[in-house]
DNA sequence: GTTGCGATGTTAACATCCTAACATTTTCTG
DNA sequence: CAGAAAATGTTAGGATGTTAACATCGCAAC
């Protein structure tokens, strides 16, 4: 690839960084270049750029860099996801202070939270800050640290300090695994100090998993069945399960 | 706006929120009508989503929530700005740890990191760790705590305090005004703290700034001129204010 | 029921985009 | 400087997206 090639791709590039989408004449005439040779650059550094009809945005990798494994999951459970939100959403109060879990699930939940609730938002991922930090009257609070790119989130002791002087009206968290003797569990380590110190910080603790997850087990445990008062998932339930997690306390929230 | 299709909006949103883009005719099946609805659907909620070519995206507020802002300065500034980040990107080295500022000028520098550098990127703004995280070869560390949609940076003393803990090679530092008397200054009070822990625990300061800043005041000063080893800047620098700045010791930085 | 209205689907004309082939310019090399 | 190769520009035709007008459907009020 030319020098000049590679010149033009990286103004490209900076200038999608920066936010939103450039149409192709509008980047062929910011280069110097004809729409011809744009095209060109574009196809030769195939899915460095998303190129959508006229249009060129940025890579295909959004949302905090874990695209593929987005994409996967995406076709697979997301109309039960969407479901295990619709459910949690019921649970937000305008002026309240929620916990937002990690996860493909979560994201779901925090695009329903209403731009103008007065709602404040903690959350320690990406691709949930991504979505919130839009919305004007809601406040957000972000726990940095380092990222994990698995699940696109961050962890450090400095968070867990903030996170403990933080009163959380309800948390909502997600899960990789729930098992009725066994306990709940996620992926990934560092985020099990994050989820048990939001239950232990917050009046209203709330589940949010689609039923895929149950009888799942994933590596990390970090809270049993009954630490929740509530659980939010899609109609896919079992009611054989349903009904002996209403007798471990947990109140399951319609869809 | 009748039920339905303010539920499809939602379901609409809620799967675009996850990150990336959608074929119109995927959509019109995800939601179960015809093309022309989901068109009609978009039309009537004019700005929600961004409608490109055959394809709907999320909303143009993207990076951070302070899109209106950054289109404004993107047709003002944006060529000097990337100059001013060519020459900074010019003190990246492999393997090194730098901090980078926020602003819609370090943008350009965070995307002038090669993705298989080894950096270590320590920020603490939204639009930056947009960048950033996506790079798979880069390691990030995010200063968290409270929102602030004006500059979409996060401030808390708890980040402050993950900062002081953090050996820096190289800091980038932006600024909104540059005065040879007066100082640095920059518009967000919150910021401070921030830009001169990070200037303390750098072994090298650069400033990264473009030549229309100089003269201009802000609210908020943080620094003076002579903190700094090198001034990023483009080519619009008067040469007799360079040479006064390379008599107070900072090295101007040919773009 | 049926009448009316809004929502949705269908079609066709139109505009735009995309691709490939070829023409021109630039760059590199001997 | 000549020649070749790469890069870029131009054009044209097919593919795709867009819009407007009209047809149909579903629901609610009378």
């Amino acid at each position: 690839m030319s020098m000049r090639r590679a010149e033009r791709l990286n103004r490209l590039q900076s200038t999608l960084d920066a936010g939103g989408y450039l149409r192709l004449k509008d980047a062929a005439h910011l280069l110097g270049v004809s729409e011809m040779t744009v095209r060109r650059d574009i196809a030769s550094c195939g899915g460095r750029f998303a190129y959508l009809g006229g249009y060129i945005a940025g890579g295909p990798e959004s949302a905090g860099g874990m695209g593929y494994i987005l994409d996967r999951e995406r076709d697979a459970h997301i109309e039960m996801k969407r479901a295990a939100c619709d459910a949690a959403a019921t649970l937000l109060k305008p002026g309240e202070t929620v916990f937002i879990d990690c996860g493909t699930t979560t994201t779901h939940l925090a695009s329903r939270i209403p731009a103008e609730s007065r709602i404040t938002v903690v959350c320690y991922a990406m691709n949930i800050a991504e979505i919130v930090c839009r919305k004007p009257g809601v406040r957000v609070v972000m726990l940095g640290g380092l990222y994990h790119a698995s699940s696109a989130s961050f962890s450090s002791p400095e968070s867990l300090e903030m996170l403990r002087g933080i009163g959380i009206n309800t948390a909502f968290i997600s899960a990789g695994g729930v098992h009725e003797s066994l306990g709940i569990s996620c992926s990934n380590f560092h985020e099990v100090e994050i989820k048990q110190t939001a239950i232990a910080n917050a009046v209203t603790k709330a589940l949010v998993v689609d039923s895929s997850k149950f009888g799942q087990v994933k590596p990390a445990f970090f809270a049993k069945l009954d630490s929740f008062d509530f659980l939010c998932c899609d109609d896919g339930l079992e009611s054989a399960r349903a009904e002996r997690l209403a007798a471990a306390g947990v109140h399951v929230v319609p869809a």
